[in-house]
This record gives structure tokens, C-alpha cells and sequence, in this order.
DNA sequence: ACACAATGCGAGCAACTACTCGCGTACGCT
DNA sequence: AGCGTACGCGAGTAGTTGCTCGCATTGTGT
């Protein structure tokens, strides 16, 4: 490259001192600039088609780096080569490489609370079955797991409380966030079985969320993806239906 | 679109960092953590009293650091600082910091594992009730996690996948790992519902350990405790037994 | 066709990390 | 006490990382 490389930066200018440690092994933290409402957008809206293309190819770029090595080993410089463009147009559009990752949980959360919310709303209804309302949702989110492996993985995995700006974007919107409504709406469920209904929303919530992912990602390939889902659905349905198990006084005397 | 034309180092890759050099520097016998692949080992036996106490405060330490910040934030600096000991200690016995957290694995998985040996025993056992043994088993299991937080929070969040030889330390002996006596123990139960009993072993097991660490580390502070902890054994108890619900219309409403 | 802005580039930098090495110190034995 | 050595130290090193900045290239309005 025969082309004068310019001398360098003669511009001594002080890099902004960023906040605490943040950042992986051996990277700078510094000028890591946090917007005092912590919200990571865009930093430019692009205005031009090719700009548009630009960012749609980092962000994918970024979801499989990130599900391939974790969030923690992928570097900005990777993402950048493996889009095909360089890290000066990724950090045009992306504040950081958390931004990065917030913009893959925001889609992400998009789509599960399109899936979350209709199912909600089906279960305040007492006469659409318990079954196939979960069995409906639970393939809905399996699905999506399994349309984008890549990106709920990374998200699952590694990621969270890497940094103060990730974590508040995931607790911002997560399986717990819409429990009132699932509370409610099992309460007015005649079918369901009586109790403590906040805890049962948060458990529920839970473990719908934890079992979908490890059933799609983590799942040991011996086992059947169609016997996991289905035993998957008896646990959320036995533990949401009344009567079965009987908890009367026979029971209760047997501890210890 | 000019190539990157391999910015500096001629060098290709001659990291000497985080691979672990096995064998060599014969000497002294060195303090097995847990011998199965030659993963990580103390570099070095502690002959003299000081020493053994200079290791059990790098571990905690160590524990307390990874908790705090997490895996990947955590230097090993800030771990020798903390410890009030210098890096060159610390290196002296742990050959780098991903054997500072296998034998922190290791010492979590045997606690976890004298915890689910007895239980998945008195499981075999037809004449014990089950909701007995279920709520025993969570009892202890939250117990483990509640008496070190510390360790057990850094292990399960950001901690695997961050490098093979961490991953290969934790599937080494996970929940999942006892599947199979799990498995033959449930099927020996006659009260217990009929099915696949490796994926319900599976489910069980990934429901039983997420569950735990969700209920004492990041279950909403609102919800009590007793309650959620009641909620799991409602749980999984319902998910095991036998008879209750039923596909069909229900028709034994009973109160309660 | 022309000017000007939007876009894209990529080498370089400062920060930061995991880890080493040579040397002083405290231990334990005789 | 005296001596060999296990122990402990911490400034220093090589290597990486996230990110910036001056400039080249491309698009758009007129």
C-alpha cells in the first residue's frame, strides 16, 4: 500500500476517563460513554440505503459472533471483519459493543412478548382449556428459539450481568415482567389450582423461560425434543391444575 | 477492499497465556483438585502452615471477587488484592485464572453432590413419600447456596462457556449427570406418573437446579421466600405423581 | 456537472490484562 | 545459632482490546 499513512495523530487530546472497570480482558474501558438515562440508540440514524444495510449486516454479524464465542471473547474488531465492513462504521452506528448486545435484546424481547402477551391474554379466558393454551405457547417459543439460535443463546448464556447497561436492558423486560397479569389471570382461572398466585406466576414464568431455552440450546441430544416439550407441558399443566395431587391431611403428617 | 494487510505481529499466535502446561516441571507430588482429564491441579503442594492459609484466603477471595463482578470482570490482580497477598503468590498455586474457578467448581460440586446422592437413594425407595424427600431436597440445596452465595452466583451466570476448560469442568458432574439413577429411581415408584423417564429425569433435574439458584439469588425480593420455596415443591411434586389431572373435561371441582 | 454532506475506512492508541522473574524474608530443622 | 529452602513479593512485560480520528469514497440535491 503505497499510500502516505499520514503521520499520526499529532492530537494528544485526553481520552475521556470512563466510568468504573468495565470490559473484558485487556480492552481499554475507557471512554465508555454512558448516557446518564444509561439508554443505548443509535448513534446516527442512517439516512442513506446503504447505510441501512450496513447496520442490519453488523447487527447480524454481532449475533453470531457473540453466540459463537460468547459475549465476552468477541471482540468489536471481529464483528467488523466478519461483516465486511470496518470497526470505524460499526462505532459510527453503535456506541459501544454494549449497545451492540442491547439492540439484540430488544429484538428479542420483542419477540417474545408477541408471543407472551396473546397467550396472557388467552389464559384470563376460563373457557379456552389450560392445555392448549400452554401447549400453544410453549411451541410458539420454541420456535422462536429455534428461528434465531444464535442470538437467544448468546442472550441466555453468557451474557447478562456483564455490565450494569445489559443488565438493566434484560430485567427491563423479562418473563417476570408481565407476572401481575399472569397472576390474575390465573386467579380467575376456576381450574387452577388456589394458592399464593404472585409466587405462582414468578415460578411459572420462570421456569417456562429457563426450560424453553435449555430445551432448544442446551438439551442433551439423547433425549427427544418431542419428549422434553411434552413432558414440559404436563409440568406447567399438573402444576397449574387443581385438584390431583392431594395435599389433605395425609400428606402433611408425613414430614419427618 | 483492501486487506487488512495484517496490522503487526508477524507472530502467530505463540499465547503461552491461559493453555495449561501439563506435565513438565516434575517435582513435587502436586494436590489434586479432581483428577480426571489432567485439567487443573495446585502447581504446587503447600508443605509449610502459611501457605495452606494463603491458599484458603486467595480461594475465597477469589469466590467473593467472581460473585461480585463476575467471571470475565474480575482481574486477578483485584483477586490478589483482595486476598491481602501479591499476584506472584497466587500464581505460585493456581496456574492461571481459570484454575482459581475450576477449583472453585469443584469444591461446589461436591457439596451439591453429597446433597443429591441420599436424595436420589431415598427416592428408590417406594415407602418414603415423596413430598418428603422433595422438600428435604430443596431444603439442603437452598441451604448450600444460601451458606455461600458468593460461589454459588459467579458459577452459575457468567461463568460457563467462557472457556473449554471451565465448561468441561462443569459438565463434568452437573445436575444432569445423575439422570440416569434418577431416571430407574422414578420408574421404580408406583405412585409415581407413568412416561418417558430419562426426559422426566432431565426435566426434573434442570427444573429442581434452576429453580434453586433462582429462588435464592435472583428471585424478586418482593415474593417471599417461603412461599416460592413452597411453590417448587408443589412443583415438582405434581409433576411426578401420579393420577390428577386429566385431558378430558374436569368434573371434580372440589373446594380446595 | 458540481458542491457538499453522508458514509465508510483502518491504522493507531491508551488502557488494561494475565502472568513472570529475580530477590528479600520467614520457616523449620539440626 | 546457623543454614538451606519454601515462601512471598510486586514492579515489570508482552499481548489484547475497545474505540477514535483524519481522510477517502459514495450518494444526493440542484
Amino acid at each position: 500500500m503505497g499510500r502516505p499513512v499520514a503521520v499520526s495523530t499529532p492530537r494528544i487530546q485526553t481520552k475521556k476517563r470512563g466510568a468504573a472497570s468495565v470490559g473484558g480482558r485487556g480492552g481499554p474501558a475507557a471512554a465508555r460513554v454512558r448516557d446518564s438515562t444509561g439508554v443505548h440508540t443509535l448513534r446516527k440514524a442512517p439516512r442513506q440505503q446503504r447505510s441501512k444495510a450496513l447496520i442490519e449486516t453488523i447487527v447480524e454479524a454481532a449475533a453470531l459472533t457473540f453466540a459463537e464465542l460468547g459475549y465476552a471473547r468477541t471482540t468489536t474488531n471481529r464483528i467488523a471483519e466478519r461483516a465486511g465492513v470496518s470497526v470505524g462504521s460499526l462505532y459510527q452506528y453503535f456506541s459501544s459493543k454494549d449497545a451492540l448486545l442491547v439492540q439484540l435484546l430488544a429484538g428479542h424481547h420483542a419477540q417474545v412478548h408477541a408471543i407472551l402477551a396473546p397467550a396472557v391474554a388467552q389464559l384470563a379466558n376460563p373457557r379456552v382449556p389450560l392445555e392448549g393454551t400452554l401447549r400453544g405457547l410453549l411451541s410458539a417459543l420454541v420456535a422462536v428459539h429455534e428461528a434465531n439460535p444464535a442470538i437467544a443463546r448468546a442472550l441466555s448464556e453468557t451474557v447478562l450481568r456483564q455490565s450494569p447497561a445489559i443488565e438493566a436492558a434484560w430485567s427491563e423486560e423479562d418473563e417476570g415482567s408481565q407476572a401481575a397479569a399472569l397472576a390474575s389471570a390465573l386467579a380467575a382461572r376456576p381450574d387452577v389450582r388456589r394458592g399464593d398466585f404472585a409466587a405462582m406466576a414468578a415460578v411459572l414464568a420462570r421456569t417456562t423461560g429457563q426450560l424453553t431455552r435449555w430445551l432448544v440450546h442446551d438439551a442433551p441430544p439423547k433425549l427427544e425434543r418431542a419428549s422434553l416439550l411434552e413432558e414440559t407441558v404436563q409440568l406447567l399443566l399438573r402444576y397449574l391444575s387443581d385438584g390431583g395431587v392431594r395435599p389433605g391431611p395425609r400428606s402433611a403428617r408425613d414430614a419427618r
